[in-house]
DNA sequence: AAACTATATGTTATATTATAACATAACTCT
DNA sequence: AGAGTTATGTTATAATATAACATATAGTTT
């Protein structure tokens, strides 16, 4: 099982890990022949900062704010669709919302634990399941291409009834 | 395991069950002491006749032709909202669309089959997946309230592209 | 049955999320 | 430098969803 959701739920340095998370950006981009431009990367920043998922108006007044420029939500939706395509975010459909992946290379199962109190999302993986669904998939014959695991509920600092339910 | 996969997949009479789910559908309000409204009824149907998820303002349409009257789009966010607190519907948030729940009484899964070629939509329930997730979520101490889980790709009718991909 | 209460619907307006279409700019390669 | 490709800017608008308040209907009590 792979998860960050220890990172996510706990206090830690952010900015630390930042800057070589970038980096490993630029190479899983570079490998494809793609390029991380300013935009691009400044989305992922603000992502990867967030444990929050953030909306797409979310990130138009931040990188807004970061470039003290205009934004216009083409500009987001583009770059957002570019970072989902190489891996390093993803959309959570319920929230309409983006986060950054915390671990881009690795086989994906796209679970995500989304906390109803705190909003956090942490995120995990695990081959079990990967299987499990696969098999599923293969007794319907049903051709399985992607997933997306959504469960909702409460972190670890949160409890049910803290504010609403 | 539970799906109507099968049925999804494969031409079936749609009308003949129909009625008795309908009765079910009115068991289960009586139960809860909640109406199955005449609107909320046809929504209902709408929905279980439908083998692709209806978005809102395609089931405002349909409505509006069905009743012969106009129809607002709040009219159709309260009865689905109404039917999906009952388990009678549910919400595909990856397409913003509903649809009709074809085992209402049984423990659910959420798993929920997206053709992208022909988008039918068929749902499956497996304990096993249920207690893997449980399981999970123990594991970094997160508390499972309730989950969704798409999966995407080619129902047995379609093969990867058919069209587009 | 009338009055009361709670639930449901109608109606209007508007908020939120997302995309289309076309113009301009910036990079890449020769 | 120039041609071709990729990325961004810009404007407008489409698609999805909700807020707020008025009216009506169903159910309950007197």
């Amino acid at each position: 099982m792979l998860t960050n959701a220890r990172l996510v739920h706990q206090p830690h340095d952010h900015v630390r890990s930042l800057n070589a998370a970038v980096s490993r950006a630029h190479e899983i981009c570079a490998k494809s022949n793609v390029r991380l431009t300013a935009t691009r990367e400044a989305i992922l920043k603000l992502l990867w900062q967030s444990h929050q998922p953030l909306g797409a108006y979310q990130l138009q007044q931040q990188l807004s704010k970061v470039t003290d420029k205009p934004v216009a939500p083409p500009t987001i939706y583009r770059a957002t669709e570019f970072l989902i395509d190489l891996g390093l975010v993803h959309r959570i459909p319920s929230l309409n919302a983006y986060i950054g992946c915390p671990f881009p290379n690795s086989e994906h199962s796209n679970i995500f634990l989304i906390c109803q109190e705190c909003k956090t999302v942490a995120e995990m993986a695990d081959n079990r399941v990967n299987s499990l669904l696969e098999n599923l998939c293969d007794m319907v014959n049903f051709k399985h291409k992607s997933q997306i695991i959504e469960i909702v509920g409460y972190c670890p600092n949160c409890e049910p009834g803290d504010s609403d339910e």
